[in-house]
DNA sequence: GTAATTTTAAAACGTTCGTTTAAAAAGGGT
DNA sequence: ACCCTTTTTAAACGAACGTTTTAAAATTAC
């Protein structure tokens, strides 16, 4: 069944980094079996269509990542005392690191993909997580809920897309905001270093009061 | 030299809503032509290219907003008592609505494209906006300072861009968000409402504490 | 009213795309 | 060795793309 570097493996690995590079509409099939040096047909033959191995690339990251979260965030719920919101935040740490020992940039990687699924796709994403990792998303909101319990399911919604919203895109930019950084004020970071300083942001709109003080 | 309705502003109105609804490279000039009602050569012969129509598209809603927001900005930085970031960020709420009357849904429409132009295209609209509106985003940086004399330039960089990702992400998936709201909790929201309330949000990341506190 | 210019129109161009076909090559079981 | 299944290969398909061309129509200038 399997043979030395599977043919399959290959063309996933060379479509995931040209699909968070170009896109999905700009990258053609001549293009992925080029770099993957694999004939232009073989990716009809194993994945059908271009849509199946877009989702294909896909859910081979979620299929890594959402175990590792899952198992963070129940640890999270099961201890007894309050988590903080950093916390739980701080949970999608290492999950998100493990991509990056999958493939190269893995990290930034999944999360570009993350980002054009949810805008190239009519919210195509969204359904298969949901199905597939309900769960999961679950857990997200129950640890958010255990560390600040004074949160509306309402306001949590909110709260949980702008958190997408920042998380995604800084990550999809990261390559250029690290480069910005280096040139302009001679900063090193790297992904990890870029993960953990977006983080006390999140929480911190998390936290946002609601009352309508000034600030 | 103009008549009655320009085939160019039938062209750029077409394009516009277009481009945000399916990504620059998934609208045909086919299908811009079509809904505008024209020729399908007519957009060489204005524009010169599709590359070109896109600059102008997003050109126009610049052109629009920019000037609005900076005068927000300056009569806010040219005021005696230190603002608030609530203020810096309501600077913005104005000039974003101002949008909606141009075109229909335009502010969605321009935070879709600006969200697209960093994705899409390696930087292009960066270089852009740094060129032909520096001084505004000058002035950004140079209200939320005011706001928020604490920070230093490396961090006020970096939460602009988480800023900017909660926004850009916020506002692109808006009509989602809307409609899920709608359903999941009967919450009837507007794009100006939206606005309001991811305000609270970027104005308390922005206000993050650098200190390692638990929260 | 006529000439010059600008705009619109239809058709075709060459390219690239995802996909399909049909045959060759490779692998596995007995 | 043989047959049968799986995989790879080269070639071609039809469709859709951005762009160009050429001529007709409309507008403007005098």
């Amino acid at each position: 069944m399997v043979s030395k570097l599977d043919t399959k493996t290959r063309i996933l690995d060379a479509a995931e980094s040209l699909f968070a590079e170009h896109g999905f509409s700009d990258t053609s099939l001549r293009l992925i079996t080029t770099r993957a040096s694999v004939n232009l047909a073989s990716v009809n033959y194993h994945f059908g269509s271009k849509k199946e191995l877009i989702q294909a690339v896909i859910a081979r990251h979620l299929e890594l990542f959402m175990p590792l979260l899952n198992e963070k965030l129940t640890a999270l719920c099961a201890q007894a005392e309050k988590p903080s919101l950093l916390d739980v935040f701080n949970s999608f740490v290492d999950p998100l690191l493990a991509l990056e020992k999958q493939s190269k940039n893995g990290t930034v990687i999944f999360m570009q993909l993350l980002g054009r699924s949810y805008t190239d796709e009519q919210g195509h994403l969204r359904w298969y997580t949901t199905t597939h990792y309900g769960e999961v998303l679950a857990n997200i909101t129950k640890a958010l809920l255990k560390a600040n319990p004074t949160l509306s399911s309402q306001e949590l919604f909110w709260r949980l897309h702008f958190t997408l919203g920042t998380a995604v895109f800084t990550m999809s930019s990261s390559g250029a905001l690290m480069d910005i950084a280096k040139t302009d004020f001679n900063q090193d970071i790297d992904v990890e270093g870029l993960i953990r300083k977006v983080i006390p942001y999140l929480a911190s709109g998390m936290n946002t009061s609601t009352e309508t003080t000034s600030m």
